[in-house]
DNA sequence: TCTGGGGTCCTAGGACCC
DNA sequence: TCTGGGGTCCTAGGACCC
């Protein structure tokens, strides 16, 4: 027995940790730069904000419903997460973090699942006061299932059985895990509406529509286990780092600030997780939805001559990526840096005839970053990512960092 | 004026090899 | 009239997830 644990509303729930008083009020949360709804509370849901809706398209629906609105605050839900996580795997022997909102836990052989979901729930809500809704399955897809209706019926756990059609039938195609909007589309013409009627049809036409990934959820909602836990996440591949700018962007002094910044964040979360990186790419875009503007988008990638989790080579090749690239006379709206092709530090395959850096080298770049992680950006940076950031996104509506910054912890009374 | 960010997997098709 | 067969590797694009 699979079980899912989901936050409910989850960016909302931990703002409303720390603002009590708007736990019945219609509350969203934006995504970076301001930009569209990404967390509706069940109030904000009703009023009819629609998910991922452009702020600027719903800001005076929001003002004449006194919607609270928060700008994201991923240093916050990223530490709640944790705290949720934490509590969870008291309940069980193995457990998968799925996504920053979402674990699920193996409940297989353990003595009533739905009695310890409802106490699991229980804790989770005293102990971090974010509520979760848990479902419960003989796969990972029914888990999923059944959470759904958790959360539809308002009755926080669920369990469902292989074959209860009954539940079945009262999910649609499109909300069935792993069908997302076109897979739905084309599933609704050979019949499949509901995830009871798409198990009717024939298991070809279904691989022939949606591929194997799409066969494995029809096979995981027959409750046949096709997806396994993954208690350790298999090492990334890739990282990215990219945001969209406050403003249009123009000159290369300014793009080559903001490119050698995401190279610094991408690598730092590569030196993280003891990986290196073989290779770059950079891209830049202008912003797709001016159609009366020139449009502009490019990337560019580059193999390293040797695995590297070296900031200041890094910024290097990305800024002559992006000089490669980089045509003046378009407002650019966003860019990015990826690492591609992550190999772990243990593995290290160094070059045969020559060797880059020195230790001296490596010792200041160590020290330099020891000190930015310690003390922030103010306490040490690369100075080709600039002062200014003029470019920088927009976080107007952001609540303190209440659990992790010693200086914005709450203060009540 | 204003429209997110970060991932994964699969497949088709082209380039290339013998 | 007639134009092979079998394979690998890479990339771009499409689909999905939160």
């Amino acid at each position: 027995m699979i079980a899912l644990a989901d936050c409910n509303n989850f960016y909302v729930s931990c703002e409303r940790v720390f603002r009590p008083h708007l736990r019945d009020r219609p509350v969203i949360v934006l995504s970076n730069n301001d930009g569209c709804a990404v967390a509706r509370s069940n109030e904000a849901k009703e009023i009819g904000v629609p998910m991922g809706a452009p702020y600027h398209q719903i800001k005076s629906l929001c003002q004449r419903n006194g919607v609270q609105v928060f700008s994201s605050n991923y240093e916050l839900y990223g530490d709640m997460s944790g705290r949720v996580v934490s509590v969870l795997r008291r309940f069980a022997p193995e457990l998968e973090v799925y996504s920053i909102d979402e674990s699920f836990l193996n409940f297989s052989g353990l003595a009533d699942p739905l009695e310890l979901s409802v106490r699991m729930r229980r804790t989770v809500g005293q102990w971090t006061g974010i509520p979760i809704s848990v479902g419960l399955g003989p796969t990972k897809t029914l888990a999923k299932l059944a959470n759904r209706l958790a959360k539809k019926m308002g009755s926080g756990c669920m369990q469902i059985e292989a074959g209860d059609l009954d539940a079945l039938s009262r999910v649609a195609i499109e909300d069935v895990w792993g069908v997302g909007r076109r897979l739905a589309v084309r599933l609704r013409r050979v019949g499949g509406l509901t995830a009871r009627s798409f198990l009717q049809v024939p298991p070809s036409v279904v691989r022939s529509i949606g591929g194997v990934t799409l066969e494995r959820t029809w096979r995981e909602l027959h409750g046949t286990p096709c997806l396994d836990m993954e208690e350790l996440p298999p090492a990334r591949k890739n990282t990215c780092c990219s945001r969209s700018f406050g403003k249009p962007v123009t000159g290369l002094v300014e793009l080559e600030e903001a490119v050698a910044n995401y190279a610094v964040r991408a690598i730092r979360k590569v030196r993280a997780e003891g990986s290196l990186a073989c290779g770059i790419q950079v891209f830049v875009m202008t912003n797709r939805f001016r159609e009366d503007q020139a449009q502009y988008s490019n990337a560019r990638a580059l193999s390293l001559d040797e695995p590297t989790d070296d900031p200041i080579r890094v910024i290097r090749r990305a800024k002559e990526l992006l000089r490669s690239i980089y045509r003046p006379g378009y407002s650019y709206k966003k860019a990015g840096v990826i690492l591609l092709d992550l190999v772990s530090s243990h593995s290290r395959q160094g070059l045969l005839f020559e060797d880059f850096g020195n230790d001296r080298t490596r010792e200041f770049v160590d020290a330099v970053e020891e000190v930015a992680a310690r003390y922030g950006t103010m306490g040490g940076f690369w100075a080709a990512q600039g002062i200014d950031h003029s470019w920088r996104m927009r976080r107007e509506m952001r609540t303190p960092r209440y659990t992790t910054h010693w200086s914005e912890i709450p203060e009540f009374g």
